[in-house]
DNA sequence: TAGGCCATCTGGTCCT
DNA sequence: AGGACCAGATGGCCTA
């Protein structure tokens, strides 16, 4: 049986996804045309009188111009976005949930991404006793981290060199992709 | 029907 | 200069 919900949510995937499965969102060449026009109205109040040298800028371009380097824009942002679903669709695939039939929203995907992250580092410390695979995200705060975990398992008993071979050791344990 | 979630448009700002 | 990124605005769909 077809309810009236499902069928208003296929119409509604054909106008912002078209030919796409439910759930992996992207559409590469179709999609300039397809909706451009009928959503997003905004006027920013606020931010709109600041700036009259890039008004003035603005009115110098001519109106058709002005309209096709938007449209452009448009198609550019469409596709950013569509990147970005893709991300999120990815990172749901990854996180294990209760209800699976149930397509996890953004903002709960990234709080179960959070605690998940955050679970799986600690059951693998508690494994190895002061593994910690890979550091290679903390950018210039990497020293850091590494060396208050170095402290948390090793507390006072720690000596240079030893720290050096700890943090070697680790670096050497990386995931491969 | 209200509220949540989402896609899209849009103009400003940042970056290359 | 032009593209990427960002965030506000808007309106559609869905569910409780």
């Amino acid at each position: 049986m077809k309810s009236k919900a499902k069928i208003r949510k296929q119409r509604h995937l054909v106008t912002s996804d078209q030919e796409l499965p439910t759930e992996s969102i992207c559409s590469e060449q179709e999609g300039s045309e397809k909706s451009v026009g009928f959503r997003g109205r905004r006027r920013r109040k606020s931010i709109e009188s600041s700036s009259g040298d890039t008004k003035r800028k603005k009115q110098s371009i001519n109106a058709k111009e002005h309209n096709l380097r938007r449209l452009e824009s448009n198609e550019r942002e469409r596709q950013r976005m569509h990147k970005l679903n893709n991300a999120f669709q990815a990172l749901r695939e990854v996180i294990p949930h209760v209800k699976a039939e149930k397509k996890l929203s953004k903002i709960e995907t990234l709080t179960l991404a959070k605690n998940y992250i955050k679970c799986l580092t600690t059951t693998i410390l508690n494994m190895s006793n002061g593994y910690l695979p890979d550091l290679e995200g903390a950018g210039p705060a990497n020293s850091t981290i590494l060396y208050q975990h170095y402290q948390q398992q090793h507390g006072d008993e720690d000596r240079d060199d030893h720290f050096t071979k700890y943090s070697t050791q680790i670096h050497k344990c990386r995931p491969v992709n």
